[in-house]
RNA sequence: GCGGCAAUAGUCUAGUGGUAGGACACGGGCUUCCCAAGCCUGUAACCCGGGUUCAAAUCCCGGUUGCCGCACCA
């Protein structure tokens, strides 16, 4: 722990994946810029994403990122986000209203008077239209939306019928949301704008203990840390059989969670899931899970909540907006009474799952003298999934390495070509970008057509002819995403 | 939000009330049949605003941003 854990932070900036946002005007705390690489990373991870979900057979929709007031109304976030905040007038602390903590009360701190400091919104507002008219101040009212969510249950309706009225389905959402929070910090840990992507299965409450592909999961291992009781290794049968984890819809989607997780390149030994205690739930929630990641830099860190929603969203959107939120569920011989379907939603934070990934692919090794850096994401993440290099800066060696960068560039799209320097040098370049495959042109090829393909991990090269290549480079990408 | 510390090229840093130095990176050239080699050469910085001073990147005040602690994270 006595070097620098930052080092990564320094290679995502320096080589162009993360930057602070409008730092020309001294930065706005909260913001980041994906930049070039970064931008492609964050893609191919979105496309992973939905690749995962859509094999479950979800569906994916896309919702504003602005909703009316109503909304949130109904879901309490406006109440929740728009709690009074008071003040310590002797030692500045500053909290919210609560049962216990008032305005003109005592300051748990230090005992001093607690003053009023307004309100304490985490939602950013903003206002639809113009108003008009004297009555006109309330009216559009709006406001950014803190979590996908809502967009799935207010058109719960529209899903059930397209989904031919039937239970269960699961319905996905990839956006930003915005929370302006009070301290942003710790750089893609905590931000006011960032990407979420939320899935949210709708299930009959009385089937929420027998998921129809819990036999799939059941066997895998998975490291606990329930509110009550002993951290612990087990499977995620016994967890559920126990009662650790409630329910099978929740138990399965957990180990869903875990598995997209290693995946697209966390280690497991470094993953754990964590239940929320009673008093640190969000208002909407029966049983949380956090997927929390154990950060080399910032200790363990959320990267996953996974909740059982229960009816909240859909009872509330039921009696705000007086529209039936009611299924009707069926059997062989009769048709039962109306009931509203429980929510189970793994919600992921995906620019804690982008610094997640950097952290663990980041390595530093001894080479010789030198220490080589290495981004060692998975090729399907990978910005730049193959460099072409002539071995020596001659004409004859650049034009065919030019040529053959072309016609690779067709298949793989993300390409780059670098004559620049020994290569040795253009090796490291690449390595620090995690780029998994270089292709270098020496005087062998111009005789026979062969190239040599240096693999990032090993460092070992093997010679393919250029009619192979693209091929052989193909084999280990599962996923192009372009 | 509060408190402490900090801010110098792309990155990491040295530095003094009076001309801002290095390393790496990057560009150009030479060399080199495979892992940041070598040689020549070039570009490039004192967070923003105000004050003190003959003179401020340096001292003072405010802001912004970052790090750490507290609080917050529905």
């Amino acid at each position: 722990m006595a070097v620098r854990e930052d080092r990564v932070e320094e290679l995502a900036r320096r080589r162009g994946f993360l930057w602070q946002a409008y730092e020309i005007y001294g930065g706005t705390a909260g913001f980041y810029d994906y930049g070039p690489l970064g931008a492609r990373l964050k893609r191919q991870l979105e496309a992973e994403w939905r690749l995962f979900y859509s094999l479950e057979g979800f569906f994916e929709i896309e919702s504003p990122t602005i909703a009316p007031a109503a909304v949130f109304r109904a879901s309490g976030h406006l109440n929740c986000f728009s709690d009074l905040a008071v003040v310590c007038s002797r030692c500045d602390s500053f909290f919210r209203v609560d049962d216990e903590i008032v305005a003109g009360g005592k300051c748990p701190e230090c005992g001093g008077e607690l003053a009023g400091a307004g309100e304490f919104n985490l939602m950013f507002q903003t206002r639809i239209g113009v108003p008009k008219g004297k009555e006109g101040a309330n009216r559009g009212e709006g406001y950014l939306r803190p979590e996908t969510a809502q967009g799935m249950f207010v058109n719960f309706q529209r899903l059930l019928r397209f989904n031919r009225g039937k239970l269960p389905f699961g319905v996905i959402q990839l956006g930003k949301a915005y929370r302006n929070e009070i301290s942003p910090r710790q750089s893609l840990i905590r931000l006011r704008e960032f990407t979420m992507a939320e899935v949210e299965v709708f299930v009959d409450p009385d089937e929420k203990d027998s998921h129809p592909g819990f036999d799939t999961v059941r066997d895998r291992r998975i490291w606990l840390n329930p509110a009550e009781g002993e951290e612990c290794e087990t499977s995620v049968g016994d967890a559920v059989r126990s009662g650790i984890i409630a329910n099978e819809y929740l138990g399965y989607h957990i180990a869903k969670v875990k598995e997209f997780l290693e995946r697209i390149g966390i280690p497991s030994d470094r993953l754990r899931f964590r239940q929320h205690r009673k008093d640190e739930m969000a208002h909407y929630a029966r049983d949380c899970w956090d997927a929390e990641f154990m950060s080399r830099r910032y200790g363990w860190m959320e990267i996953v909540g996974i909740a059982d929603r229960g009816d909240y969203d859909l009872a509330a959107h039921a009696t705000y907006s007086k529209v039936d939120m009611g299924v009707h569920t069926h059997t062989q011989t009769q048709t039962h009474s109306k009931m509203i379907p429980h929510v189970i939603e793994p919600s992921y934070g995906l620019d804690r799952i982008i610094y997640a990934i950097m952290e663990s692919a980041f390595t530093e090794e001894q080479v010789g003298k030198e220490t080589r850096k290495v981004l060692r994401l998975i090729p399907e993440l990978a910005p730049v999934k193959a460099a072409v290099f002539p071995l020596l800066n001659r004409e004859e060696l650049k034009q065919k390495a030019k040529s053959v960068f072309q016609s690779l560039k067709q298949e793989l799209v993300y390409v780059d070509y670098d004559d620049s320097g020994s290569i040795g040098r253009r090796y490291r370049r690449q390595d620090e970008i995690g780029t998994p495959y270089c292709v270098t042109i020496d005087y062998q090829t111009l005789e026979d057509d062969t190239v040599t393909i240096r693999d990032r991990d090993t460092m070992e090269q093997h010679r393919v002819r250029i009619d192979d290549l693209s091929a052989a480079i193909l084999a280990g990408i599962r996923n192009l995403h372009v």
